[in-house]
DNA sequence: CGCTTCCTTGATTTACTTCAAAAAGTGTGG
DNA sequence: CCACACTTTTTGAAGTAAATCAAGGAAGCG
């Protein structure tokens, strides 16, 4: 993987390597990056290696999470076009990165964090980056530490609705362990609440399995706790 | 409350606002501020207050939360001596913060975010403190979604244990109630999970039920999931 | 198609909550 | 300093939400 660097002479930046997205949105890079494809479940990189690039997702969704000794996972966050994610203020990373479904980022090198503070060239898009992370965190952990089965999944789907902007349907782009592991639960549960919101009228869950009709909005965000 | 103004003209500090404790650690604050003196469960801000400052502790525990609509209550962090919290992307605070023992806080006067990025002046801490403050909501993630009970204690115990610079006893500073809504229990769960942790002789919960004596700090460390 | 993977459903278990009360700790005023 | 009131913590018994164990069905794929 080619990483270009940043240099404060080349503050330019190459459409290119641009995502569709990014562009749609009137976003611009925090710098040049290197493009890189990653198969569905391929790993971007592990929970300890060297932050060496942060990232932005331009395809598909990428997923942020930690392990147990034992195996067991805590998804922290997905991450759609757009995102940004993998900033880190220490040398190293501090939850792994796979691809959720089929996904393409790109890879910017990252600087320390001195440089973070004082160069200029540094986004905003960055530091905002963490920031809505850190604020998602925040919302997560209220959901993980105090919502019930159906309150998690009702607040999944209106923030999936949300953030995919689909109209009053979410096509989910991850597996229900992906959910289970980001919402706290077992994929059992998951899939029980499902069938339960749908069995309330609540929402629709057509053959695929994998769109989620959203029938009344209203009763989901009662339903968020 | 009186808020003095960090303009860059006033870059020195005001020795008379600075801790025991900050100065001791041999850190600076992000500028000048005013001191604030909080009882117990006293209010500092609620979520959805404007965010006119930010803020360091000094002396005593400051605990933020945020709360369903029902009342449920998730602590996502406890705040000590040198930290800073409160720190704000957008014009409001998104969760209240109120004192967990007698307090003292330092309040700065908040920047906005274009002026944290381009403003040299504005103090690498504070960044810091917002990275510290992702990097542990990460961890608390893991914890809230994965953990068992007594996995919960123990990593709350190694944690405080760690921040508090406690040789092998810790003199824990809030009631089991804020313990539990920190770590998604209820004080039941919390008081029979300390209880059964002494039982193994993992640690010693003598007479004030305050102070936690880590008898097996390994044992405890392997406890943590 | 047939194979594999993913998702759902059912039966049972269990970790944690809830409800209830006792015990211990803390504070206050006489 | 003690008695009384209040708060916090612990302990016990019963209930329950979600996990686990175990099949069965569907969907996707070569």
């Amino acid at each position: 993987m080619q990483i270009v660097m940043n240099a404060p002479a080349a503050r330019h930046f190459d459409a290119a390597v641009l995502s569709r997205a990014a562009v749609a949105q009137g976003r611009r890079p925090a710098g040049v990056g290197s493009v890189r494809t990653l198969d569905k479940d391929e790993e971007l990189f592990a929970e300890g290696d060297p932050a060496v690039s942060f990232y932005r997702v331009t395809q598909g969704v990428v997923r942020t999470s930690k392990l147990l000794s034992d195996g067991r996972r805590q998804i922290d966050a997905f991450h759609f076009p757009g995102d940004v994610f993998g900033v880190e203020a220490g040398a190293e990373h501090r939850f792994s990165a796979e691809a959720a479904s089929a996904a393409t980022v790109i890879a910017y090198r990252r600087r320390d964090l001195d440089d973070l503070l004082f160069d200029e060239t540094f986004s905003r898009e960055v530091l905002g980056a963490m920031m809505h992370a850190l604020e998602r965190a925040q919302r997560h952990m209220l959901l993980l530490g105090r919502k019930s089965a159906i309150e998690k999944i009702a607040t999944f789907l209106v923030d999936m609705a949300e953030r995919l902007a689909g109209a009053d349907a979410v096509e989910l782009p991850m597996s229900r362990l992906d959910i289970a592991d980001h919402l706290g639960l077992t994929i059992e549960t998951v899939s029980r609440s499902l069938t339960e919101l749908e069995r309330k009228g609540v929402i629709d869950v057509p053959a695929s399995r994998r769109t989620i009709v959203l029938r009344d909005k209203a009763a989901l965000a009662r339903l968020n706790g």
